[in-house]
DNA sequence: CAAGTTTCATTGAATTGTCAATGATTGAGT
DNA sequence: ACTCAATCATTGACAATTCAATGAAACTTG
């Protein structure tokens, strides 16, 4: 129902020789980028929901901190894309649902540290392997050999999305 | 300054042998794909407010009607994934912009058929290289192989993306 | 130490995205 | 024609995202 229809429909077949301009919104590789996280974003929600009742936002930090990556805010903001502000919100949603605590260390008052509360640390634990069976999920609908090339793909898109001019 | 970071730091190195999981952000390919998605969109924003002072919601539906893909809000809400909230909102936007005027026709009334101005129709028309060149900076930064390849990965995710339960 | 700068978290504000509810219109079936 | 369901756009409400501004703390340099 959600499938591929690749209808090649070229309308004028002479006059896009020179430039392979896509004539349809599927051929346009940002659309579809933006299909998939659309598409993904809802998998997560839908288990997140399911599974523990909590949102995508409270994930992401919780994961960053029940995995150990990081254990501050700072850290949360440097190793993800995560917004200062929406880890500081997320973080007292989930501080005040009982999930982690928070104090700011001696050696540098700025900065939250947070600790995750045995039902912080249950719930984390309790998503996860449906969180890793979902990445299994996904890489296993690939072919090995698209499993092996998606990675390098996604770094050279994410690296090409930095121009912001492009001469002709 | 983008790159990747690879440092392989196994915490407990016992306990997942059975399962090879993602010790690292970057291994997770849902957290791949957002980032990728995040710097798409920061590039789209950047072009869209350089060349023409418009938003990207603003783009999308104005690129629907100016490629022909799309005449009336319906039409665009079935042919993309954008919300008809977001399009009667942002219609109504470009249309004070005097980039677009709306009708009902009278063969259905409900339907809201959507016309470019001039102006309008010359903004598509300026944005439109510069997307065209950006799609095509994109693809060149893939290997032909990978071009090949990488329309059928994101169709795949996209299916894979539907289910909603992981038999383990 | 004192002044200026940087880092970090927070807050406010504006935009974008999503969902439920409404109202108007159309279509189908009786 | 009448009723009921479906379609379409709109609106309101709320979550998620992003950015600018603020203030506190730490760092730097004179």
């Amino acid at each position: 129902m959600k499938g591929s229809c690749l209808s090649s429909n070229s309308s004028d077949p002479a006059t896009d020789a020179e430039v392979p301009q896509p004539r349809e919104l599927n051929q346009f590789l940002t659309y579809r980028v933006v299909r998939v996280h659309h598409a993904l974003n809802a998998q997560a929600v839908a288990v997140l929901d399911r599974v523990a009742g909590i949102t995508l936002p409270q994930w992401r930090v919780l994961a960053m901190v029940g995995s150990g990556m990081a254990t501050t805010a700072r850290d949360i903001a440097k190793k993800s894309i995560i917004d200062p502000a929406m880890i500081s919100r997320t973080v007292h949603g989930l501080e005040e649902a009982g999930h982690m605590t928070t104090s700011r260390p001696d050696s540098d008052r700025r900065v939250l540290e947070i600790t995750l509360t045995e039902t912080g640390r249950e719930v984390y634990e309790r998503i996860l392997p449906h969180m890793q069976a979902r990445q299994q999920s996904l890489l296993s609908a690939l072919e090995p050999s698209e499993r092996d090339v998606i990675y390098k793909i996604l770094d050279k898109l994410e690296v090409a999305a930095e121009q912001r001019e492009f001469s002709e």
